[in-house]
DNA sequence: AACCAGTTGGCAATCGATTGCCAATGAAAT
DNA sequence: ATTTCATTGGCAATCGATTGCCAACTGGTT
């Protein structure tokens, strides 16, 4: 055996090499190794010596084949994947690795791309039969032409994204509560004129947090026209042109609160605002979500949504891995996972009742 | 064929169904797809009218089985994945993924840990034939007592750590070197007081950066009694101990320019400094490294030293690709990527003779 | 009509691990 | 001493794609 030439893996020894070095048969050697109490416990260690004196593991494609299952999750990342100061995406991917190497899964990872050869490739690995679960991070069913992932009869679980319109079990967070705590907790302090600062038209979460903004100021007795909106991009330059078109606003029009769609967004309308010699909070309230860790340590301090990725990783995992496994006949199409409001400098009651800045 | 039940994969068709539905061998089938120019123009087109009609893609690990070789490369991330605002490494992960997609590879991800468990599932994966070639980010070789990965004769490239001493090839920046530039244009604007904020100690780029903050100094003249060092972690939260410290200490003292390990360092130093009521650049100037994003939006904006994240994955991409297809038979050992010197508002300007500043 | 060179496609072996089936073994029971 | 039964380990088929080898076929040439 191993008769790969020098160029190739110097010493990749088989299973009838172990099984030569033991003196058994390839199958006991087999089943020394993976089916406990089936060998007798001195073959078991005879066989086991021979497999560590030879350096054995056993070759995951072959074994791949034979059982026709594989212990591999696919985990497909957004094409835009941008990284800012908000990367809720990030952890989650972190989080989800961490708990599939626990499970014993492996990880693949692909990215979408506007290209459509990758997603061909994306494609290929699913319907390959390399593949035995999805994991979808805000990103949607990957597909070319006619073909989608979903053909490949595999089990797909989407994160961020909340597909169970679609019928893929969907873990996200509760944006739209969330950030209708955001909001009545600036309405408490006082605020009256709001501005919401969109992310990218169409997203998913522009979506449900706007709508999230719009139901809290309902509730706390506001009308629509007490909310504007500002076009941004879910990055810092959204925040700065927003900022610009805040400053270039009648102070008497301006909002006193602003809800931005993300950190990012918010840590770029900051900035501008303090540039331009206001303040914050001194003469607006700014409010971001997702939960960025560097908020913590800006000037002023970030007032945010806080997801939990760490939960909504490992969450993902289990139920794709039950579904893999074929234990989850309905799995829950929508898992919903509570957000916090943290709230810091870049917020302050505001002093007097009509909703006037103070400065 | 597909004879799996319904709990599997409901429809998987094999080579032989696609040979079955074009009349043809299933040779000719593999030929087809995968030789150009082997079979026939109108066999070719048959068989491909088949396989698109019957949905059929290649199974991997059969493929892999005979060919001896996967297209995948392992990427391995540090167990203290820590994410703040420096995020070097994701940052080198997302090109290092981009480019391997463009190159047809596929990319597994593990993550080292403490836990000798996760590390056995590296190597399981390395010695399992799963794998082309490794991909070290920022973490040492993988190993199980006696066991270690580069026992598995793949390809390894170690990014962020220079690991050319253990002969393995390395992409690194030049932590030293661009580190001296910032030092230089401190002394340059006046500043003889210097301080540096250590990371974790023993870690490849706190000596790096010590030392080339020391080179610097010495180049401009200055002795080592001009330094002063604390201790940091790479976190914000070292920088807020740094910054304690530096407020404990007579304002005479006081270091006038402080050098960091890393952004979130001196993120969480100059959180400190604000709110003690000092300024930045005012008292003391901070420079930070690794050119995170949101260093820009910052109050004051941060000054730090970029790394080309992008530069870097690509070139381990095609250093470990080249090495897997044996067509590197003298890697280089050391490959240094230049980093960038990016100066904003947290260094005090140039003063020209006038007094005023000019850049 | 015979021959030749070049092309095309099929047969069958192969990669390495798993597993159904059965023979051999040894211990326990009669 | 013989039968029964459980345990153990070996044989051989199998998973699906690839590829060396060779036979069949094509069209052109002598």
């Amino acid at each position: 055996m191993s008769k790969k030439s020098a160029s190739e893996r110097p010493y990749a020894p088989s299973i009838a090499d172990v099984a030569r070095e033991a003196g058994v048969a390839a199958s006991t050697v087999s089943r020394a190794l993976t089916m406990p109490g089936r060998i007798a416990e001195p073959t078991r260690l005879k066989v086991e010596a021979a497999a560590r004196k030879l350096g054995y593991a056993a070759n995951q494609a072959a074994r791949n084949l034979r059982i026709g299952q594989t212990r591999t999750i696919m985990v497909v990342l957004p094409d835009e994947l941008y990284i800012g100061a908000s990367q809720t995406v990030l952890e989650v991917l972190r989080s989800a690795a961490q708990a599939l190497t626990e499970k014993g899964y492996s990880l693949v990872i692909a990215n979408v791309s506007r290209e459509t050869q990758t997603d061909e490739h994306i494609l290929a690995l699913g319907f390959g039969g390399t593949i035995s679960g999805v994991l979808l991070m805000a990103t949607p069913v990957p597909s070319v032409g006619e073909r989608s992932l979903l053909q490949a009869g595999l089990p797909v679980v989407s994160l961020h994204f909340d597909m169970s319109g679609q019928n893929i079990p969907s873990v996200i967070s509760n944006d739209r509560e969330a950030i209708g705590e955001a909001v009545s907790a600036l309405a408490a302090r006082g605020h009256r004129r709001f501005a919401y600062i969109h992310g990218r038209r169409d997203n998913y979460h522009d979506i449900e947090r706007l709508r999230g903004v719009k139901e809290a100021l309902a509730r706390s007795g506001m009308s629509p026209s007490d909310l504007q909106t500002m076009q941004g991009d879910f990055g810092f330059t959204g925040g700065i042109d927003s900022g610009q078109y805040f400053l270039s606003q009648q102070p008497k029009d301006r909002p006193t609160a602003v809800v931005c769609a993300n950190d990012d967004t918010a840590i770029g309308f900051i900035k501008t605002i303090i540039d331009s010699g206001l303040s914050v909070p001194g003469d607006v309230s700014v409010v971001g979500f997702d939960g960025a860790s560097v908020g913590a340590f800006m000037t002023p301090s970030l007032s945010t949504v806080q997801q939990s990725t760490a939960e909504m990783g490992r969450m993902a995992v289990d139920l794709v891995t039950e579904m893999a496994l074929g234990e989850l006949p309905e799995p829950p199409l929508r898992t919903e996972i509570p957000c916090q409001l943290v709230l810091r400098q870049s917020v302050r009651p505001l002093l007097s009742e009509d909703g006037n800045p103070t400065s």
